[in-house]
DNA sequence: AGGTCTTGTTTTTTCGAAAAAAACTCGCCA
DNA sequence: TGGCGAGTTTTTTTCGAAAAAACAAGACCT
């Protein structure tokens, strides 16, 4: 179970990785790469992902682009069919169903352990994040995304279970490939949403709080089941 | 998310895979057999994992062996030191904590839904499995470890939610590896408890079969922790 | 003694070539 | 028409060599 975000949280628009002592291999960049492509809907679900053509697209040796696929098979990004090479996971109904339910569970249970321990330190950084997301709409992409993610991440930020927290990231990105899959409903209010359940939080509010996730997570999944269905 | 067990479930004593038409690559068999012996401690938690010395071991090339070792460490049961080479995952007294309130949390869920759900098929399944896991001792290793996590599996198998029984799995899996850090208590009734979860199945006790799950599963962290103590 | 520079050794990372499979083409036949 | 099979092309899988980085052992300096 290793922790899927980049490594040290910094956000590059550009997603260059930050410079540090010791450069990180081939294989990792473009590991990111492609799973940042594979999330952002970039590579599209289904999709066949030839070697001779990744090679071209991201100019890297087979090697180091199976490495990277083996990883991002593991995570259930890519699916690879023995002999027959890989392709993106597609995208199923049942699963986000599936997945949802699960979410908010898991999202509710971190949300109460968060309420309990949280501190100064937690209001701040809450705040801080709120605002650098609301400089963003979600047609942004990127950025939105990661702020996004940020935020969420900081909700349950005091919550002491790095197994919960790995399960929620799991799922959390694995979600945001049905995200992209649809265009944003205009009149919906996102950051609204989610300025309520900063201030249910700040009001240690656990069962608001939890109440307010659910909503939040259907009502993103009832708009890409809807836009399923069509 | 990929399903992390054996691909169709089938048990071989000497661990080879099951005939099929289209033979399986070359990476997907390694990565069986490093991961059992991961999971089994005979890669010992903490173990840095040189390439030429697995090379000799396991009879192929260095990129077999690194898609392998990749895949694993994208399922936590590994860890990739950049440029440093890869280790087993350490055991930490606090994951086996934090994963064990989370297994209680999930087993309990799925439970729940499995009695919802369960029918003639489902008892019949229990029946068999808990007779067959019944001709072992824990301290038969593998054998013991399939029906094992064959019975568990079963104890919940009505519940239709793949995702959640993915975590599950994934839980299991990684519970394991401690698991097998410590000798067996020879005074504990393993084959008793895991009756008495049967029979809660049987009665459709929700209630009871929870309860049991949850002191099954404390039971087992307890003897390992102890014995992590020493 | 403690630090650090140099140099040689080990280990990891990355690449492209060769082997092995799979997919495709096209002619043949029923 | 539709299925079968031989031969060809494409694509994947596997390997070992070469490059790059980490590590270890002394030599030297303060």
């Amino acid at each position: 179970m290793v922790d899927q975000s980049p490594v040290d949280g910094t956000y590059r628009a550009d997603g260059t990785a930050p410079l540090s002592k010791t450069r990180s291999t081939l294989t990792d960049q473009i590991w990111q790469q492609l799973r940042n492509d594979v999330l952002s809907g970039r590579q599209s679900p289904g999709k066949r992902l030839r070697l001779d053509a990744l090679k071209e697209e991201y100019g890297v040796g087979f090697s180091t682009l199976r490495e990277a696929l083996w990883r991002l098979s593991a995570e259930g990004l890519v699916v690879s069919n023995s002999r027959k090479g890989f392709q993106v996971s597609p995208v199923l109904r049942d699963e986000l169903i599936d997945m949802t339910r699960l979410r908010i569970l898991l999202e509710q249970m971190a949300l109460d352990e968060a309420i309990q321990n949280g501190n100064d330190e937690w209001e701040a950084r809450l705040l801080s994040t709120f605002h650098r997301l609301s400089k963003y709409k979600q047609t942004d992409g990127q950025p939105w995304d990661h702020w996004h993610k940020t935020f969420h991440n900081d909700l349950v930020w005091p919550c002491r279970s790095p197994v919960l927290q790995q399960l929620r990231n799991q799922l959390h990105d694995h979600s945001r490939r049905y995200r992209h899959a649809v265009r944003n409903d205009p009149n919906r209010d996102d950051l609204g949403e989610h300025r309520a359940l900063l201030d249910a939080c700040l009001e240690r509010n656990a069962q608001k709080a939890k109440a307010l996730m659910a909503q939040h997570l259907q009502l993103t999944t009832d708009l890409v089941l809807a836009s399923f269905d069509r």
